[in-house]
Parts: structure tokens; C-alpha cells; sequence
RNA sequence: UCCUCAGUAGCUCAGUUGGUUAGAGCGGCGGACUGUUAAUCCGUAGGUCGUAGGUUCAAGUCCUACCUGAGGAGCCA
């Protein structure tokens, strides 16, 4: 007999044939003469109600029917008696497939915080709210190719290891075979990389996007969408160690062409969410953040605000509110100027353009006012920045003016400065970090509580 | 990395100006109940008070260090 999931059951429901279901024990109820059992399968928020009448089973079963045990029911799948399902199963045969001491289960049919949750994340799948998150991320990841396929977009592996250390994103977690007490040394008593597995000293990545560029000038438009790795010691709830990053980069987009896409992007993965996810993101409004629904829908409705960072830092001048931190053209904006111009001034995700260029990144195209770089950011409320990007500079001459002067080695970057000699176009690309794109979907307030396994400092666990 | 707060039962927390035997709710277990919805009612077990020092006649409570977690800041995605 062909196994039914609880989506199935509920969304094309044959009243009155006989099915079979495999599942988790959520929760039991009942009395001395009928037992209420609810089962989960993870493949729906909901639980169906199978219905047990005591007697027809023997006591010494029923016991081990506990909360995290799993069992398979064969029944009539009948309209409820009882209000709050539409459906139920009534059971003819219950088989427990796998025992669950309740006395040291640890999810009980309280909520948790998560906190606690996060302590025993082997077995957060099993609630509801982490149920949700982990469905709409799915979802959201499937979406993510979906659009970029159809858009003619490439999916292109960029290395996860690599030799470059010259984007200066952040600290890179070092890759090594040398044990790091015995480790082989040169002349200098340095350790000597050569003997090392790829004989130069190599690291996780930070970011994909110089190998995405070198596929877009290319392949026209191609995106990466794959894990990176910092090394800072970021304690907040926005950073972890590990996380995953969506990374577009097209030929003949200059920064508008860029901002469309982003906004384009973003859209279409919450209208996609708000299609196919309703049942979890429901639950999510309801249970952990109530201005959820209303909040995706008013971005859906809405323009991004594209104002560039010189008229930012007017806004935040004349601002009526006392910054803790001083605003001054050329300085960086700090986190709580970015959420008064997104949450109080114009109440609206923001897109800022042309930074100072002491503040952004060797690759971005520099403008003529020779102050500014062709730079984007877009700000989201409460998660604040959600994609950074840029048109990238495609002159040779001031791409490696520039890099003299931050200190990027040319050599190290070689290949990437050969795009610029051979056939050299105007280009441009940004990165979503996908983690925070599912805290904002789902209302979620701690990226580690949108990764299935989440690395910050201190805890690598499972 | 810096600042602030927290760590007491499986979970969420209370615990007075330091004072006898450490409390509750939930969960678990036992029982009652003819359809329950985080069921209800009765009963019951369960604690090296984060770790290590120190002050004191006496420390869950005060002090120091460390560990872990959370929030804010920085770095950024």
C-alpha cells in the first residue's frame, strides 16, 4: 500500500478510502476510551488527527505511542467529528516503527525558545516554526534558479577554496594539510607553504564574485549561489561564520541595469514565497512576528528608494534626531543612519549609490567626479543591508591605479586584471546574502535560527 | 573584539536587607474522565543553584576570574 503524506491528505482528500501515513507523533490526547494522536511528516505545517479507539487496540501499543515517537497507521481517512480539522484518520492497524522515551525527549508541546532550540538543532526540524523556516528556504533556493534560469542567467561553481587573500572582504578561515605543531619551516623559520598540499598558502572563500565576473564577460549574465566563509569574530544577531551568498554578474548592465535587477530579484522572491508558502508563512505571522504578511506585501506594492549616498547624508543632516555617531560626507554610514532612512524617513526598503570611494571596494567603476564609485547597496527595515553591489571598473589603467594605491597586489590578481586587456566591457553584479533574504521572508530575528546547522564563534556544533 | 544583561528541576522562570529542609507553572510518570484541540481534574518523582576561587559564624544571594548564551556596537552579506 502506497505510503499517503500529510500534504496529500489534506490537499486532495478522498473521504472514506483507506489510506496509509507515516509519521512523528506530535502530540496525544484522549480519554479512557478514544486517543487523539497528532502526526506530522514535515511535509505541511499541519499535523493530521489520527483517531484511535482504545479498544481496539491493545494497552501494551498505545503506551509507546509517545510525543518523537514514529509510527505507521493504516485507517479511514473520514471528515472530523471535532472541530479544528477538516480531516482525520480513523485507525484500523498502528505499528510503531520507532520508540521515543518520553522522559527524555526534549521538545514538549510548549513552545521553546530558541534558544534552547538551537542547543538541540538535530531535533528543531521537528516544531512547527523551524518546520516553516526550513521549507520556505528550500523553497526560496529552488526560486532563486527558477528566476535566474529563466532570465537566461548561468549557474556558474565558483572554488570554495582559494589562493587569492586580495578582496579583502574579511578574515579568511586558512585551508592546510600541514599539522599546524610539526609544520615543515623554510630559511626564515616561516612556515614553509610549498610543502603544503597546494603549495602556497590557501583559504575558504569570502565571496565568488571576481571568478563570477570572469564568467560574465563571457557568458553575458551568470550567477553563483554557494557557501563563503569569514573569519571575523562577529557576535550579532545578522553574522555567522559560514553562510550563503547569491552572487549575479552581468556584461552590459551598468549600475541602473544593476538596481532594476536587484529590485526585480527581491520581488519576485517574496511574491514567490507569498504564492507557494502560504500555510508556513501564515503560521509564522501568527506565532512569530505579527507585521510578517503586512510588511512583504507593502515591499511587493512599493519602488525601492534610490537616492544616491550624497543625498543620504543631506536627509541625515537635516534629520531631526540626535545620531550617536557624527555625519559627514566621506564617512561610513553607520547602522543606525541606515535605519533612520529606511524605517523613519522613507519607511521603505532604500537603494544608496556613489560612495565615497575610500570607503568601497577596489573592483567598483569610479565616477568622473573623481570622489565616488558606481557603488549600490540596497537596505532592508530590520535586517538592514541585504545586497551590496556595483557596476565594476573596466578600465585597466584605473583598476590598477587603484589598487596601487589600497595596496591590492596586481600580481595575485593577474588573471582577473587580463578581462580588462582582452575584449574588456562595461559590467556589472551584486551579492544577496541568501540567510538574511530568509530572516526577512520568514520574520525570523536570528540568522542562526534560519540555518539548518549554524557556525559563529565558539560553537561549531553537529 | 568592545559594552550591557543573563546562567537555579527536562523547559520557562520566581527566590526579599546573605539566615533552617530551594519554589511555581509547563513537561514526565500514576490515576480519573464517552470526541480531545497547548484538553481538564487529582496525585507524584525530579535540583552539585554555569565552573573555579574568595569574603563570612552562614552564600543561590556579596567579590574576582573564567566559560556559555542573549542584546547593542564594529566588520559586513
Amino acid at each position: 500500500m502506497k505510503r499517503s503524506t500529510v500534504k496529500e491528505l489534506f490537499t486532495a482528500p478522498e473521504i472514506n478510502s483507506k489510506v496509509l501515513l507515516k509519521g512523528w507523533v506530535r502530540t496525544r490526547r484522549g480519554n479512557n476510551q478514544v486517543a487523539f494522536i497528532a502526526v506530522n511528516d514535515g511535509t505541511i505545517i499541519h499535523s493530521i488527527q489520527v483517531v484511535a479507539d482504545l479498544q481496539s487496540f491493545p494497552e501494551e501499543l498505545m503506551k509507546r505511542v509517545t510525543t518523537g515517537s514514529s509510527i505507521s497507521v493504516i485507517g479511514k481517512l473520514v471528515e472530523s467529528m471535532g472541530k479544528g480539522q477538516s480531516v482525520e484518520i480513523q485507525a484500523s492497524e498502528i505499528e510503531i516503527l520507532g520508540d521515543s522515551d518520553p522522559e527524555v525527549y526534549p521538545l514538549q508541546k510548549k513552545g521553546h525558545s530558541f534558544e534552547f532550540l538551537r542547543d538541540i538543532a538535530h531535533l528543531r526540524f521537528r516544531t512547527n516554526t523551524f518546520g516553516a523556516v526550513f521549507r520556505i528556504r528550500h523553497a526560496l533556493a529552488f526560486a532563486v534558479h527558477q528566476y535566474y534560469n529563466d532570465k537566461g542567467f548561468f549557474y556558474l561553481h565558483t572554488p570554495i577554496i582559494t589562493a587569492s587573500d586580495a578582496e579583502g572582504a574579511g578574515a579568511m578561515f586558512r585551508v592546510t594539510t600541514l599539522e599546524p605543531d610539526g609544520a615543515p619551516k623554510n630559511e626564515d623559520g616561516e612556515v614553509d607553504y610549498t610543502q603544503d598540499f597546494f603549495g602556497r598558502p590557501t583559504n575558504l572563500t569570502v565571496s565568488g564574485q571576481l571568478e563570477g565576473e570572469l564568467g560574465a564577460l563571457a557568458l553575458s549574465s551568470i550567477y553563483t549561489f554557494g557557501p563563503t566563509f569569514r573569519a571575523e569574530n562577529s557576535n550579532t544577531p545578522r553574522h555567522v561564520a559560514e553562510f550563503w551568498m547569491i552572487e549575479p554578474e552581468m556584461a552590459f548592465y551598468d549600475i541602473n541595469d544593476n538596481m532594476d535587477l536587484a529590485e526585480d530579484f527581491l520581488k519576485y522572491l517574496i511574491r514567490y514565497t507569498l504564492e507557494h508558502c502560504q500555510d508556513d508563512l501564515e503560521f509564522l505571522n501568527k506565532m512569530v512576528d505579527k507585521g510578517l504578511l503586512e510588511r512583504l506585501r507593502f515591499v511587493l506594492k512599493h519602488p525601492f528608494e534610490r537616492k544616491s549616498y550624497s543625498e543620504a547624508i543631506e536627509i541625515l543632516i537635516k534629520a531631526d534626531k540626535k545620531f550617536e555617531f557624527p555625519v559627514e560626507w566621506g564617512l561610513d554610514l553607520q547602522s543606525e543612519h541606515e535605519r533612520y532612512l529606511v524605517e523613519e524617513h522613507f519607511k521603505r526598503p532604500v537603494i544608496l549609490t556613489d560612495y565615497p570611494s575610500i570607503i568601497k571596494s577596489f573592483y567598483m567603476k569610479q565616477n568622473d567626479d573623481g570622489k565616488t564609485v558606481r557603488a549600490m547597496d540596497v537596505l532592508f527595515p530590520q535586517i538592514g543591508e541585504i545586497i551590496g553591489g556595483s557596476q565594476r571598473e573596466e578600465n585597466l589603467d584605473k583598476l590598477q591605479n587603484r589598487m596601487r594605491k589600497m595596496n591590492i597586489p596586481e600580481d595575485e590578481l593577474w588573471w582577473y586584471l587580463e578581462t580588462r586587456k582582452f575584449g574588456t566591457v562595461e559590467h556589472s553584479g551584486f551579492g544577496l546574502g541568501f540567510d538574511r533574504l530568509i530572516m526577512f521572508i520568514t520574520g525570523m530575528s536570528n540568522i542562526r535560527d534560519v540555518i539548518p546547522f549554524p557556525r559563529t564563534p565558539k560553537s561549531a556544533d553537529f
